[in-house]
DNA sequence: ATTGATAATGAAAATCGTTTTCATTAAAGG
DNA sequence: CCTTTAATGAAAACGATTTTCATTATCAAT
């Protein structure tokens, strides 16, 4: 794509972690989304690109990917595992969550995402002193329930 | 064990849902610990006071108490959901957590809680406003490597 | 290029947490 | 006490994820 190699090849090399076709595909995939996919979503986009993947490597893949800080595993309640590209250069960039507890519903939001960031990373130095904790990143997540769910109650 | 009815039963009564002694077993396991029990956690302690609960009662009963805003619902990633009683009186109060994510240990931290719950109240406001949610609680993740795993690689 | 050691892969089977089904029992109101 | 309806337990079903194992691809050394 560029004259550069991508950002997330250097990780790879780094660890001895072998650049197959699959990785970079499901890294692609996730690259080039802002959902929340899911593994079995991940596996439907990459075996259009490349029938031969098989889910079994999509999830190997995606607890390598999580385990090397470039996706983040997130589970919302609705059963199954979902990720994100970590620190993604083009992408949406960080944010949080705003989950309805009843319809699982997933909100974005980057409202006072700079005020809670700065506020997070205090905690943040504190806490990898205190515990001798590698911190990578967080996960900020309000729960409740949304104006459709709360009609639907008596 | 007081005079007075558990503060929970009011919600149970308003709400129109039965207290059983099943339910009320499972809400005193809860009240009891300051650990992140799964439901097989519960379900074994549930056993041990009264055998004839079964494990489908203990999930029917978790997702109610969720859904009434009793207990919260975690997954730490370790495959299988953990269940807190919310404004547990006698319990540990409000923290947050720090997740290692490849031995999955949790550590329940208070440190600068009180900053973190400041600043995370504003956004509250901010989001129930503009997303018309109604905000119950918050979860509030670090994820990092503890020292132990990291003298475990290379 | 060829080879050799080892990591990565796919398909199928196994696992295991959770949910559903359905017949039975218990709770709350009359 | 009786009636309605919610709650329950056991077993089966479900579904996401993991494991197994034989095969293939990668990288380094030759």
């Amino acid at each position: 794509m560029h004259g550069k190699d991508p950002w997330w090849q250097d990780k790879f090399n780094q660890q001895c972690v072998r650049i197959t076709a699959g990785r970079e595909i499901v890294i692609n995939i996730l690259h080039q989304t802002d959902e929340h996919l899911s593994a079995s979503d991940v596996y439907i986009r990459a075996h259009e690109i490349s029938p031969e993947i098989g889910l079994t490597t999509v999830y190997r893949t995606l607890d390598l990917l999580e385990q090397m800080r470039i996706v983040q595993k997130f589970d919302f309640g609705d059963g199954q595992a979902r990720y994100e590209l970590l620190n993604n250069p083009g992408g949406k960039g960080h944010h949080h969550h705003l989950i309805c507890v009843k319809c699982k519903k997933i909100i974005d939001y980057k409202d006072f995402i700079d005020e809670e960031i700065n506020c997070l990373g205090k905690t943040q130095d504190f806490l990898s002193k205190k515990y001798n904790f590698q911190i990578n990143d967080h996960l900020v997540s309000f729960y409740g329930i949304c104006e459709k769910c709360r009609e639907a109650v008596s």
